[in-house]
DNA sequence: ATTCGTATACTCGTATACGAGATTGCTTTA
DNA sequence: TAAAGCAATCTCGTATACGAGTATACGAAT
């Protein structure tokens, strides 16, 4: 392959296929709740309900499998991935080990624009009602505060492992009060970052996993009870 | 990914599946450099030479390509991927993030079992000379001094960068100039680990990363350049 | 001679088909 | 009655087949 085909086809983006948009359609559905934690996902009946055959259903499947939301096990099939709270303790970690340090080198480099994007972001989710819009919308503003570190796998990380603990998200969601906290912690960050306060940022922020960290334990130990 | 997950599936007693050799085959291809980087992988091709259909080659290609070693591009094909020396610096960058953090929480952990273990792999390192295995046996190493980290995920990333960048360390083993620098940085690692001197082991793995990035980052930019 | 258009060949994505392994339920026996 | 064995069914993994999109090569026209 010469270099400018390669060049040409990255500007291009590449053509939807049918699994990418079945992949979606699962995505979706797992992150609403549709479809629970534990959930077989049958491939034949996942074809039949699509209208497609059980090939672009397995490449779907294997796609959602690396974004860590379904687990498959040969011969036995594809189960929605069930997440127990020690998990999403592991999963926080990590966030705040990564978006910490993502925070640290970008937030001396977040010009106006940036900032100002994020600010409309914090504005665009208080007046919100889908919670589906919602989880999007948080993940963008975060990113928006990371987008300068200056490694693009870094980012991409945080964003796996934000979509890996969304669906979990959204059952703190439909609670008024975490929104309104979890909003105004943003505001906190928002501000620390224009000040170029890192420090304080770093602090805000790591506060502000850790609560959700803390919350999310909670309703999910609840939620696995019942 | 190639010893955790075999070693896991084996517990688990999960099948081995034609796809998973085909890509355990490839991996080791990519690995050594037998498939250098940009190479296209055409799935008839790959199909006829290993004797099989092209569906497991698709299963196949599609999990190396969630382990960064293959890029596809739908209606265009596979293709080993390629690394930039930018796209070092970040892993790497990542890796001292991530292993610092699993060795300050594992450190005080560490009982004199593994602590036996990881010196036992340093002593096979040094009677090594097949460089395939000196890689595994590398990350084996570093993997055992992170064990009681107790994030799972932490460790799977780790894992997951590391085979991302295994290829690439092998450049450097050629060098025994390295190797034997190398391994004295690893002995006084697991030294400072035994004296459960936290912050000098932290303190050597840092600098052991980044020699290492160093050192890659100077041998692959001549290697593109030739 | 260069460039544009067309036709051919190639590769992938998807559909359909088949065989193997596992799970479930029933029957039979101790 | 309970446990063990057998059979039927279900699901997945793999093979083969077909259609669509893209690249390439050749020829024609400027």
């Amino acid at each position: 392959m010469d270099r400018l085909t390669g060049l040409t086809n990255a500007i291009a983006g590449r053509p939807e296929t049918v699994a990418d948009r079945i992949s979606a359609i699962l995505r979706e559905a797992i992150a609403t709740g549709a479809l629970p934690a534990g959930a077989a996902l049958r491939q034949d009946e996942l074809a039949a309900r699509f209208g497609f055959s059980r090939m672009p259903v397995r490449d779907a499947l294997r796609q959602l499998e690396t974004e860590g939301l379904v687990s498959i096990h040969p011969t036995k099939g594809a189960f929605v991935a069930s997440m127990d709270p020690a998990e999403i303790r592991e999963i926080f970690a990590l966030r705040e080990l990564l978006e910490v340090e993502a925070l640290r080198l970008s937030c001396p480099l977040l010009d106006a624009g940036v900032l100002r994007k994020a600010a409309d972001m914090l504005d665009q989710i208080d007046g919100e009602a889908n919670v589906a819009r919602w989880g999007a919308l948080n993940a963008a503003f975060h990113l928006a505060l990371y987008s300068r570190c200056g490694n693009s796998r870094l980012l991409a990380a945080i964003e796996a492992y934000h979509g890996a603990v969304d669906r979990y998200v959204r059952v703190l969601l439909s609670n008024l009060d975490y929104q309104s906290r979890s909003q105004a912690e943003h505001r906190d960050l928002l501000a620390a970052c224009s000040n170029g306060d890192e420090k304080r940022a770093a602090s805000i922020l790591r506060g502000h996993l850790r609560t959700g960290s803390d919350m999310l334990f909670e309703a999910v130990r609840g939620r696995i009870r019942s």
